[in-house]
RNA sequence: GGAGGAUUAGCUCAGCGGGAGAGCGCCUGCCUUACAAGCAGGAUGUCACAAGUUCAAUCCUUGUAUCCUCCA
């Protein structure tokens, strides 16, 4: 056999493209026939408004190794990729790009400000499926979608109308969280607090019969054109007695009543509140429970209307803010004002003050999707990893609220509601309607407002696999097996897709919630654009591969903790990426003139079975580890099998016979590395995709792709314990000579005799022997030899400590005498203290009592190892002081 | 106001009821022909603070402090 090749150094970006497409040619994406049941996730499909940034990275990644890891096992495995159409946010993109031009929307018209909306779509929806192929994303091509897919439209449809048939659905005038910038209500998670600086005003309200004024205090006092009443605690002595009375609203010649409410709070301000329904939450509770009208003082862009006096008409509500409480000063209403810090609503897109606003919108009924949510979470039809979000998801449903679904924009899916303008009719339609169904005119008019961006995103695990109708894909691969999302949307899309699905499906979307951190900077604070301190995911996979942010990133991801990271993070990724490819072109090299065998147990060495055991505990581990997602652990255990077992150890302690060995030593070696190599590259291709399906192409004893090879599964007949026990030792002499080298500065061109003496039940000694050819050369020994029989005069040596040995290093010269008698008398402090620690636990009567068996053994084992330290200790330094 | 998270090496973070870990960074020595993106060795910690439970606490319980999220 020739030797096969590699380029000197690992380059990512030779192969990596080609790569990708050769597995979209082939179909490798696709579910595959294969055994029993199926794997599916659905990608949460982000924005057509921007491109991928790192949290997208992180998420994806994640994804992609858990597919691929089910992908290899065996079942049929689907991903389903996609987008969201993002109605507010892809609106306000285009409506931005209208203003640069001077234009608004309406200068459009509904029909050309869409068109040009699908093409902002369009662009991004390229943009951010190619940087999904450059990451490495496995999803199956074949089933994307778009939530504004025609069949995704009738899901919308058959989803609105079935709910509005089960009396879940309805429209009506509530005060609504109303964005004037985007012009149109959003739900109540679509709102952000912040605490903002402002200022308590305290308003004198006269009565109407001139007997005197009460005080309110309003932090809006420009709302109270829309005022309708003032409040008090029914409880609260101070005021019970004038309750019922009149009071002139100041600035107007409106009079309005004092009325009693409980949820006045008699510590804020004066104990009085004026009430405005139209314009605060809690007073439209309080104004329906005592029949209050709720006056609207505002038009849709946030100027004041005609309700209020004509000097305050259409203006702006702070400018009007600033006027009213000049007219108020100045007509002696106002007591005084004070600084007042409070948490004011934002639009979560556009971050302008929220208004609440009364107007008509579409409301879904939301207690009993929430119950049945509630009890998919009690049956643990669906599990959260970490569990802790499982308190954040019930807290949410046990509180939920109806959920407001119309949105005054133009860019999502129309209503499903026609209205008649002849006989004034309310159809509710799966299909277009065209005429009235009651009078037959055809003089009808759909409802001009779009549903919530995730009145379609909800609905996106079955939507996509072909719901409402019942296709082969939705009896194949739904419910799906997990999704991994970020906490950020758990309210938006994940409680509500497990809503719809209960309701719809009668099942939960999906089993396993994995719910990842945020990516953030090495400051901690999350990336965005305004500072600056984002990193572009293509720049990560420019500078070191795709593989290296995916292992990166997956490494990084402990239990849906944060990930803090910067550019220089990546390298770790990169280096071991860079160790796999160099390792193999070691071992691709030594086939030279070489023949592969087959493999039996029986020709294995002790190193042989020690690194199978290995490579079979690091499958053990990441099994372990992928069924509980725990991706760190995982990432880990690759990292450290293929590096600090194979490379450093097993590949080091081959070169012996790759290098020196017989014809038939040499071809047995390397069948043996060949094998393990490619089992390597399936246990890493989940993490590393591309450098491994490169590699596993190149092997000379590959079958197919590694995409769909098998996984390898742990098997315990390939454990092998005593082997383990034995390299375990000899690498503790390794490191207790080296140690000696490196403390005495001794050059490592100096070769040096090494006698080791084992100790009782020592594991290594005739692993020590055989593999001597191989441990003389990595400690630079001259000879090294095990003397059991404690024959060698060591009087000459260098005595060092290990863990059941002894080893004699035979060097004369480059001796500190005194500073190593020094440490050794440092070394016999720390065992004497380690040791009294010992003896007094396994003297106290409690611990002997109370303590597991296996505990006091392992104190007796330590007792033992600390008294043999010291006693060595000892004697090496009369060893060292008679040199 | 309610809930959750974090506090472990210089940095970013794992971990866990019985002798403190990784990566990066740092120090020392090595281009030992797979890899200097490497190899070998090394240093650094009252595991936030205080009580409690326990034979035994970095780990469990409670409280405190600081920081961060979410909800109201």
């Amino acid at each position: 056999m020739k030797a096969i090749e590699l380029e000197k150094a690992y380059n990512p970006k030779d192969f990596e493209e080609r790569i990708y497409s050769y597995w979209k040619e082939k179909g490798e994406f696709g579910p595959k026939e294969g055994k029993e049941g199926h794997f599916s996730v659905v990608m949460p499909p982000p924005n057509v408004t921007g491109i991928l940034h790192m949290g997208h990275a992180l998420n994806n990644s994640l994804q992609d190794i858990i597919v691929r890891y089910h992908r290899m096992t065996g079942v049929p495995t689907l991903w389903v990729p996609g987008t969201d159409h993002a109605g507010i946010a892809t609106q306000n993109v285009v409506e931005r790009q209208l203003k640069k031009e001077g234009l608004r929307r309406q200068d459009l018209g509904r029909e050309k400000f869409l068109e040009r909306t699908w093409l902002v779509k369009e662009k991004h929806h390229d943009i951010i499926k190619s940087q999904l192929e450059k990451m490495g994303c496995s999803c199956d091509w074949e089933h994307e979608r778009f939530t504004m897919d025609e069949g995704l439209s009738r899901a919308v449809r058959e989803a609105f109308v079935t709910l509005y048939e089960r009396g879940l659905i309805y429209k009506g005038k509530y005060l609504v969280n109303y964005c004037p910038k985007c012009g149109t209500a959003l739900s109540d998670d679509e709102v952000e607090y912040e605490n903002m600086p402002g200022k308590l005003y305290h308003v004198r309200y006269p009565y109407a019969d001139g007997s005197g004024y009460i005080t309110v205090a309003t932090t809006r006092p420009e709302t109270m054109f829309g005022d309708v009443a003032v409040a008090v605690h029914p409880d609260d002595e101070r005021y019970k007695a004038v309750v019922g009375k009149l009071l002139l609203l100041p600035l107007t010649d409106r009079k309005i009543p004092i009325i009693a409410d409980s949820f006045v709070d008699r510590e804020f301000g004066t104990g009085m509140v004026k009430i405005t329904p139209a314009h605060d939450p809690n007073d439209w509770e309080c104004g329906r429970r005592n029949n209050l009208e709720a006056i609207n003082i505002l038009n849709p862009d946030g100027t004041l209307n005609d309700n209020c006096p004509e000097k305050y008409r259409n203006l702006p509500a702070v400018e009007a803010r600033e006027l009213v409480v000049e007219d108020l000063r100045k007509d002696g209403y106002l007591i005084k004002e004070e600084e007042h810090s409070h948490d004011v609503g934002h639009c979560y897109r556009c971050h302008t003050v929220i208004e609440p606003y009364l107007s008509d919108q579409w409301f879904v009924r939301m207690r009993s999707l929430a119950d049945k949510a509630l009890e998919a979470l009690r049956k643990s039809d669906i599990v959260f990893y970490p569990k802790r979000w499982e308190n954040t998801y019930s807290h949410w449903m046990e509180t939920i609220r109806d959920w407001c679904i119309s949105r005054q924009l133009w860019w999502g899916h129309r209503i499903p509601v026609w209205y008649c303008k002849d006989c004034g009719e309310q159809i509710v339609s799966r299909e277009d309607v065209c005429s009235c169904p009651k009078c037959k005119s055809t003089n009808v008019e759909q409802d001009s407002d779009v549903l919530d961006t995730w009145f379609s995103s909800w609905l996106w695990p079955f939507s996509t696999l072909g719901w409402p109708d019942s296709t082969e894909d939705l009896a194949r691969f739904f419910p799906t097996s997990t999704l991994v999302s970020a906490y950020d949307i758990i309210f938006f899309w994940i409680s509500r897709m497990i809503m719809s699905s209960e309701e719809f499906l009668d099942k939960a979307p999906f089993r396993d919630i994995v719910i990842t951190g945020l990516v953030r900077d090495r400051q901690g604070r999350t990336m965005s654009k305004s500072l600056g301190n984002g990193i572009d995911p293509l720049e990560i996979i420019d500078r070191y591969g795709a593989d290296a942010m995916k292992f990166t990133l997956c490494y990084m991801a402990a239990q849906g903790q944060d990930v803090l990271i910067d550019m220089d993070s990546f390298k770790m990724g990169s280096r071991f990426a860079n160790k796999i490819w160099n390792a193999t072109r070691f071992l691709l090299m030594n086939l030279e003139g070489r023949n592969l065998v087959s493999i039996e147990p029986s020709m294995f060495t002790t190193m042989d079975k020690w690194i199978y055991s290995r490579f079979n505990e690091a499958a053990l581990a990441i099994e372990k580890a992928m069924e509980s997602y725990r991706f760190n652990d995982a990432a880990q255990a690759v990292y450290s099998f293929f590096w600090n077992d194979f490379c450093d150890w097993y590949i080091e302690s081959s070169k012996q016979s790759l290098l020196h060995g017989s014809d038939d030593e040499k071809d047995r070696r390397i069948s043996i590395v060949m094998d393990l190599l490619e089992k390597s590259m399936r246990l890493m291709h989940p993490f590393l995709s591309f450098i491994t399906e490169e590699i596993y192409q190149k092997l000379p004893n590959h079958k197919g792709d590694v995409i769909v090879a098998e996984y390898p599964k742990y098997d315990p007949a390939m454990i092998f314990e005593a082997e383990e026990k034995a390299v375990e030792a000899l690498q503790e002499t390794m490191r207790v000579v080296r140690n000696v080298r490196s403390s005495l500065s001794i050059a490592p061109e100096k070769k040096f005799k090494v006698v080791l003496r084992p100790g009782e039940g020592f594991a290594a000694t005739k692993l020590l022997e055989s593999e001597n050819a191989f441990v003389s050369s990595l400690l630079g020994a001259s000879e090294f030899i095990v003397d059991e029989t404690k024959s060698v005069d060591v009087d000459s040596a260098f005595p060092a400590n290990g863990n059941g040995f002894e080893a004699f290093v035979f060097v004369r010269d480059a001796i500190d005498v005194d500073g190593e008698i020094a440490k050794l008398e440092a070394e016999i402090k720390k065992a004497e203290k380690n040791l009294e620690a010992c003896l007094s636990k396994l003297s106290n009567e409690n611990f002997m009592s109370h303590a597991k068996s296996e505990a006091i053994a392992k104190e007796q084992a330590k007792k033992a190892e600390f008294e043999e330290n010291v006693r060595k200790c000892r004697e090496h330094i009369d060893l060292l002081r008679s040199i």
